[in-house]
DNA sequence: TATAAAACCTATATAAAAGATAGGGTTATT
DNA sequence: AATAACCCTATCTTTTATATAGGTTTTATA
């Protein structure tokens, strides 16, 4: 399951896409439409921006916006970023790999083999869907 | 990302697949294969008994034993009982569902909609692939 | 130029979950 | 009768997730 932080994100990105009209967004606008805490959101949309998908601005009448196109926004960039892997097991993660302490060939591992496919059928999707999806979508 | 404690489900699994020959097989075994703590295995083999996945054999020359074929124990079926949800969003879940606080509307969210999706690409791997397809790959 | 409003940053506290351990009880075999 | 194994419940420890705190910096504008 993904953590509140990841989809919180995902929430996050949504009314800042669906908002993309006014220059910036408040992260107490953010906050209150979905109940979050503003503190806790705040760290969430501060990675957002470092990573690139969010801009920002201080001051009075700043807040943040999306420099991206929704398009260029695909799922797993937001996964990977909030959440960590994607993958089942860290011996099967693209990104964050790691191998099984159990394991003593991770070759002739049959678990490995079949989460790979698991891995790979939910890439197939949450790599070609993008935030452009989620907002045709509300 | 699976726990331990449904990773280690799956290596007992397929060490009691590997070793159906024998009538019964010893936690201690399993344990000291993949360096799995006993006491912990223990819970895990008593979850997947009370399953009717296996079988067990109290008293000297006891010990646990797989009671379905392996073709009848679909990769599902172990997440569910050791981890619970397979989808990535209580609200997109089967069997463990339960409503986002922050959604108003379900049927009007994105998010639920791409989420659905990719529980779904997920189970056509996990509900098809079973015990015996990782057994084959060892 | 003072003030208010907003993001920025780092650290810490709290809560929840995961992982592991303990210890005795029960049952079946030799 | 002894032993070896499962059975069960409870608790401890560690880790991770979630949330909070408090100040700093920047910007608009009155």
């Amino acid at each position: 399951m993904l953590s509140k932080k990841t989809k919180y994100a995902f929430h996050a990105l949504t009314y800042l896409g669906k908002h993309r009209d006014q220059k910036t967004v408040l992260i107490q606008d953010i906050s209150e439409e979905y109940g979050i805490s503003h503190k806790f959101l705040e760290n969430i949309l501060l990675e957002l921006r470092k990573a690139g998908i969010l801009g920002s601005k201080k001051g009075k009448g700043g807040g943040y916006y999306l420099i991206k196109d929704p398009n260029d926004v695909p799922l797993s960039k937001v996964i990977r970023l909030l959440e960590g892997p994607i993958a089942l097991l860290p011996c099967v993660s693209l990104n964050y790999y790691e191998p099984c302490a159990e394991c003593k060939d991770e070759t002739k591992c049959g678990l490995n083999k079949v989460m790979i496919q698991v891995r790979d059928e939910m890439l197939k999707v949450l790599e070609n869907k993008t935030l452009a999806d989620i907002l045709d979508k509300e």
